[in-house]
DNA sequence: CTGAAAGCGCTTACAG
DNA sequence: CTGAAAGCGCTTACAG
């Protein structure tokens, strides 16, 4: 707490002597209680006192005070929303999802990254707590399950990529394993047989889930898995085109490689274009997550979808239905491949 | 307000009785105020009950109520951050910045998109206000500059993109015209001559300013201006793609293209690349804004930059510097044109 | 150094 | 339908 305080900035000379209620009630001659009817809507008030109050709201521009609001409410209509990194371009699209959801209902986004790290994602769960948000969605994270249970103690959290049960607490998994395999057949499929893989960062469930279809896709087609055609990554287009490097100089002989995401595959991409290589013709690429710029490289990616912005809507919807009290009857959305032109039969 | 109301999730059950500073006071049989004063550091305090009181914190897990707290010390830690679309890498960039620096600071962020019109960035800057933040940074954004000084009376603002004087304002111009001149240099300086340009929305001032520095560059080198090469884009890769499809069918030749930023760049990829037309081969190519991804695109984008992160850690410098009632002290950050492989000696 | 009291601005039972 | 009063949980002069 000491710490907390020395970081922040000073509190300087508080402005905002503002309006309130009770300036208004007196202009409008009526009570502060009918005022905060009216803007409430909350019970029936006669025309004539309405017309009037709202005339004083509209003069002054009158804006209740937020935090007088929260505390006598209770609630403060703020929700938290915690990625692992706010300029990765997969955590954005489901930003984007969620801020549109949420700003329909009246609620804000309160947004913070947990940077692939426990302590980072504790951190900024205790600080969505301290600033009194009304709900938790986190994307993900590395948390462990019985953490994330324990602040949803405090208040109610929605949590993608995971399967957690719980009274305050409701999970959006993602088809990971299901969506790794529909990318391996069409690649299978194509004729292929030597198909590398770019993993993810080690630990991550999503990360392990997506091996896991790499595999299971391979046992399926009685290919033998071979180690040395797996390399790790680290979700980023750096560690894509390091890794395909690696791969190529390593030079065991492939005719595909699977990402574990899209950025991935932006790394590869120009990993075999310095080698000379083409895309598909010298070898076929399959990404993840389909995010919107995989429509733009060269050639367009085949990507493995399952809208990050829809399940950033979807859990939009979840934490309201949970702050409201209600259980929320959402589903992850689909998965499905997306075939473009980076990949091409064998 | 009626229709905010019903806009707004149902109250619901209110939940967290949780424990107060009443409760810690009873429990370390102290009053409130001293516990307050621990907390805050305020004032100092005999170590012994120092002990007890940080004892039973940590017993119960204390945190205040953020809007109680809010409410008596009239600032809620909050800022609110305005872009045009959250999930554009260009503004995710610009959030990472401001979410390093305030994180450090105790503030946390409200973000929303004002999707590129007056209309909603108004609403965006009502709703900062109804949230009760301390201050709000803005991305530039198309709202006029009275708007912005109207909204700088209830809380400061700075805004990145314009030149706006104000007590309560503070603005960190972007170097549009340089820059743009910058990139036209570059290719004049590589010999082409017949430089189109891929432009941005309307009305915005970056897209004008952006405009002007082509202009100027070509005026520079007196290089005749050809209003056929100009062709209007939306600052995004599908605006780019459409417009040098067009720019392609026109059929007026062109060995140069200079996009208004990198998204619309890689759209400009995309539809030389449909056309079998290589970068650089058959027509250079120059974005603006130097993002991340630029770096695979393929091939690796020429941009100019204007670090758009670094941008974002001195607007929340400033908005800090703003809401302690100091004046902030920083620029923005430098222009500077990096080179790739996507231009080349005509 | 510490406590009792008042106040931040709103909302909401409780009366009428 | 409307008002007076109490209360949301914290902070901070004001006394001591």
């Amino acid at each position: 707490m000491k710490q907390r305080r020395e970081q922040q900035a000073k509190p300087g000379p508080r402005s905002r002597p503002a309006v309130t209620v009770r300036d208004i009630a007196r202009e409008a001659g009526v009570s502060a209680s009918t005022v905060s009817r009216i803007i409430n809507g909350t019970v029936k008030v006669s025309n004539g006192l309405k017309a009037s109050v709202e005339a004083a709201i509209a003069k002054h521009d009158f804006r209740p005070h937020a935090a007088a609001r929260g505390l006598a409410l209770g609630r403060t209509f703020t929700i938290g929303v915690l990625s692992q990194a706010i300029d990765s371009p997969f955590y954005a699209e489901g930003l984007r999802g969620v801020e549109r959801r949420l700003l329909a209902a009246g609620y804000a986004a309160l947004f913070m990254s947990g940077n692939w790290n426990v302590a980072d994602e504790e951190r900024c769960m205790r600080r969505f707590i301290d600033h009194g948000v009304d709900g938790i969605i986190m994307f993900s994270g590395c948390l462990a399950n019985a953490a994330v249970k324990d602040f949803a103690k405090r208040c109610p959290v929605v949590v993608t990529g995971r399967d957690l049960p719980g009274r305050h607490t409701y999970s959006l998994p993602i088809k990971d394993r299901l969506g790794a395999t529909l990318a391996m057949r069409h690649l299978i499929g194509l004729g292929h047989r030597h198909i590398a893989f770019i993993a993810g960062s080690e630990s991550h469930p999503d990360a392990l889930e997506r091996l896991a279809g790499y595999l299971e896709a391979l046992q399926e087609a009685r290919i033998p898995f071979d180690p040395r055609l797996v390399m790790r990554g680290d979700w980023q287009a750096q560690g894509g085109l390091i890794a395909t490097t690696e791969l190529l100089e390593a030079g065991r002989p492939f005719s595909a490689v699977f990402c574990v995401n899209d950025q991935t595959a932006y790394g590869a991409y120009l990993a075999l274009f310095r080698r000379g290589l083409k895309v598909p013709d010298d070898v076929s690429v399959v990404g993840f997550d389909d995010l919107p710029s995989s429509s733009y490289t060269l050639p367009p990616l085949t990507s493995v979808r399952q809208s990050v912005r829809v399940l950033g809507e979807r859990a939009a919807e979840a934490i309201l239905a949970l702050v409201c009290g209600r259980r929320p009857q959402v589903e992850s959305p689909p998965v499905e491949l997306v075939v473009r032109a980076s990949t091409r039969q064998l």
